[in-house]
DNA sequence: TGTACATCAGTGAACGCGCGTTCACTGATGTAC
DNA sequence: TGTACATCAGTGAACGCGCGTTCACTGATGTAC
């Protein structure tokens, strides 16, 4: 790669960087303005165009890296599950660490899941369903392993990640004590869901 | 009261119409600005000041008439059960259709629950807290009725709340058919969670 | 009831500010021969 | 390897815009006597 094209990924990098950087939990994508990131990426406000069309492409990137960082979390996860088992306490640990180590990523996408922006909701959804069926293929297998068919396997992943990312997002700004208390709760409800899910699958006779 | 203080209360309201008019799935209360709601509103950007001190101070006056909203949903909803029975299906139908007749409201009380602004996380989650505990005692008071003992009633609330909530935000925004799937789905996990909890309850022998 | 004064919701002009975007440019890197 | 030209990431000046906020004001409504 030549020299030119390694410098201007190294300022890319340094927008989305810096972008990220901004972000908090009073501070969301939207309130960014394009002059901002430059300023912090130490660049002009004018040389952001050599590189995004418009402020939102940026972030679109950064939902792009969002997606890569769920995909790495569920395959840690089913890593440590195949070695240590405990499915449910193995899953939100490994999430939780991810949401420590990438929180402004997090961040991002927990936000603009449900943001003001249609092409940012569309984007995350896509990476969430992805992630949801991948969950479900899961806890389909786990349940023909153990033995114990659930019912509506898609539903089930869908509650447990909607919970799941909304404790997340809490966690996110918690202190160590308040995030334990999350997991505790979070993994009490995830059983719950696990438990009825079975419990209905033995009232009706169907499985999923 | 005075004519005076009449009118004062009109072009109050008229602020908080216009702001709560503008708001829609593509439109946070974030992006609004003072001179667009007194627009709106049929006043001088300067008039605003005779009514609230900034933006934001609207805003709060809107998540207060949310709480409201909440509290008289939770009442009719009480009251359909006692005469209908099936709380889940009962409790569902209400809430849609609330949801329905207060779009915008519930919009921003969805919205800003995770939103960007602390005064508004806080107030709105004071509103949701005081549902979830009404929530958790109508369960403890079912569950007790029916001789269910139920595991962590509150517990159950929040994860109620949490999957109602997010999928109603989904449901603002939905045709009635997509809607109708919405509130199958919600039933299912509803039901998943307190049979769940009930399960939890036998084995543990513990009960809340 | 009538009069003189006080209150105060609503106004229009003016301000300084940060914004997104355009433009013609510079000079280092890349390429063809 | 050396030379002449092309590419293109980064620049600084300039623009028009909507914003929040201030100020001194107006005139209808309210109040005291």
């Amino acid at each position: 790669m030549s020299v030119r094209a390694e410098q201007k990924l190294r300022t890319r990098r340094a927008l989305m960087d810096a972008a990220l950087a901004q972000l908090s939990a009073d501070r969301g994508f939207g309130s960014l303005s394009l002059r901002e990131v430059a300023r912090e990426a130490g660049i002009a406000p004018t040389s952001f165009y050599r590189h995004f069309a418009e402020l939102d492409e940026l972030g679109l990137a950064l939902v792009d890296e969002g997606g890569v960082a769920l995909r790495q979390l569920m395959r840690q996860a089913r890593k440590r599950i195949a070695r240590d088992g405990s499915a449910i306490s193995t899953s939100i640990e490994t999430f939780m660490e991810y949401l420590g180590n990438n929180a402004n990523l997090f961040r991002l996408m927990l936000r603009e899941r449900t943001g003001v922006s249609k092409p940012f909701r569309t984007a995350v959804q896509a990476e969430i369903d992805h992630f949801v069926t991948e969950l479900a293929d899961d806890l389909r297998r786990f349940a023909e392993e153990e033995g114990k068919p659930l019912s509506d396997a898609r539903l089930v992943a869908e509650a447990m990640v909607t919970l799941v990312f909304n404790q997340g997002a809490e966690a996110l700004d918690a202190t160590a004590k308040e995030r334990d208390l999350l997991k505790a709760k979070l993994k009490t409800e995830l059983r719950m869901i696990l438990v009825g899910s079975q419990a209905l699958a033995r009232q009706s006779g169907k499985r999923d």
